[in-house]
DNA sequence: TCTGGGGTCCTCAGCCCA
DNA sequence: TCTGTGGGCTGAGGACCC
């Protein structure tokens, strides 16, 4: 392990919330849950004001709405996050190239690769730097933490929160990990929790006297080894900039169980049709197609197959997923159904051309039009559908705002920009031509043009 | 209480092949 | 020729992460 602590960990303060919240100023200092609002959606992000009722992530969303009836929900808006995420991750970019991003929210950085620090002092001074202007930048907050490793650095932004930032001192390590919980550790869930806590193993201190026979014993030999090595703060696992993408999927909750096996199929059908869009988008092609099913009583099985060279052909992936749905019993219904492919390569010059020819030969046939986007089908959405709870939208005489709810003909909408103070709510009818759909505005004046 | 969506990695069993 | 062994591939499932 190298003896300063220059790998840095940033971790966004209830990002997708947080973002909601400078997005609207009516929002700020309330309650905020967003996350999936169908009958069975989860949470992905509370405010911190939803977290003091006990509401958190993963939670299912109708025991968020018993919890705080009074929050604000709203669905996640992915675009939006993201714009935001580029900014920061850019301001990390610019410490050093070894930036290697979790998720929208989180990354981390070696700054020592950088040059932007070399001992504690540099570091720490980065660090403050970094927070100061993600906060001018985006309008949000993030907590870092800087340690010698991945994991601690981790563990320190997680107890730097909110908005804060820890820096755990090499030589400490062990000390402070210690009494901790064995779920501080990464890769540590609910199962293997369970399971070491039956063994009597708690703590981290209580990982390190089992020794590691022992949790090689209890856990197998890849995790039982890296878990041990955790306990004893050991964890060489570089920053990695660059990581290729491994699988493509998609899936669907429904909102009831399907029971209809025609209906069930052409479930698959869309879903393959969407896998393939995001497969050619990446412009990658792979050689396993999956069918994942979840039935009526919650419980999951995949099936896949392995073809012989890799695909980005629709035909092919629907072909191949319908032939693994007809081994699989669906009676007593099925509460989601998802289509992947993995074992990944990117295009290669033959898969190029073959589809050059196959679309040329289509636009000969008269089959789609030039031009044409033949993988997204255009219909028009009713009115009432255009009005998303918590999208941005524009009047010609108001000005822009955000829609709070829509049903029975009309669209209320609030009037508030990042910049003004909280605005007022105004109803109009769903079809009013004043009305349009609007891009979210940047949180701080002038932010999204970059840094 | 009733459990999303998109991923990654690991394990195990069965099969084939050298 | 028979038997054992070990590696690689495939398919399924489980755990974990954000």
């Amino acid at each position: 392990m190298r003896s300063a602590p220059t790998i840095l960990h940033l971790d966004m303060d209830a990002f997708f919330a947080s973002a909601e919240q400078a997005s609207k100023p009516s929002l700020r200092g309330k309650a905020v849950v967003v996350g999936g609002l169908g009958p069975r959606g989860v949470v992905a992000t509370a405010s911190y004001e939803a977290r003091v009722f006990g509401v958190h992530s993963a939670m299912p969303m109708a025991q968020a709405r018993r919890l705080a009836p009074n929050a604000a929900y709203l669905v996640p808006r992915f675009g939006f996050y993201r714009s935001i995420s580029e900014q920061v991750m850019g301001l990390l970019r610019a410490l050093s190239p070894l930036v290697e991003p979790l998720s929208l929210d989180e990354a981390f950085v070696d700054l020592e690769a950088g040059g932007a620090a070399w001992d504690e002092e540099s570091a720490r001074l980065a660090a403050v730097k970094l927070r100061t202007d993600i906060r001018a930048v985006t309008g949000l907050t993030g907590s870092v933490g800087l340690a010698a490793s991945k994991m601690l650095a981790k563990i320190a932004s997680e107890q730097a929160k909110p908005d804060g930032l820890v820096v755990i001192d090499p030589g400490s390590e062990r000390a402070m990990l210690g009494p901790m919980s064995v779920r501080t550790l990464p890769g540590v869930g609910p199962a293997t929790g369970d399971h070491l806590r039956r063994a009597g193993i708690t703590t981290v201190e209580e990982i390190v006297e089992a020794g590691e026979d022992e949790l090689v014993r209890l856990l197998g030999k890849a995790h039982g080894h890296g878990l041990y090595a955790m306990a004893l703060a050991h964890d060489e696992r570089p920053v990695v900039a660059e990581r290729e993408t491994k699988s493509v999927s998609v899936e669907d909750t429904y909102d009831v169980d399907i029971h209809d096996r025609v209906r069930v199929g052409l479930e698959v059908q869309r879903l393959a049709d969407r896998c393939v869009r995001r497969l050619r988008e990446a412009g990658l092609s792979g050689r396993t197609i999956v069918l994942k099913v979840r039935r009526y009583d919650f419980s999951t099985l995949t099936r896949s197959e392995t073809l012989r060279g890799p695909t980005d052909d629709q035909a092919v992936v629907r072909e191949a997923a319908a032939r693994l749905l007809e081994a699989v019993d669906t009676t007593g219904g099925v509460r989601l159904l998802g289509v992947g492919v993995s074992g990944l390569a990117d295009y290669t010059q033959e898969d190029l051309f073959a589809q050059a020819a196959e679309e040329r030969a289509e636009v000969d046939a008269g089959v789609v039009e030039e031009g044409e986007d033949r993988s997204v089908e255009v219909r028009e959405e009713p009115a009432e559908r255009r009005w998303v709870a918590g999208h941005d939208v524009r009047h010609e005489e108001f000005g822009h705002g955000w829609v709070q709810g829509s049903g029975l003909g009309r669209v209320t909408v609030r009037f508030e920009t990042p910049d003004s103070g909280p605005g007022r709510v105004r109803t109009f009818r769903v079809e009013d031509p004043a009305l349009s759909v609007a891009e979210p505005l940047p949180l701080v004046s002038g932010g999204l043009a970059g840094v």
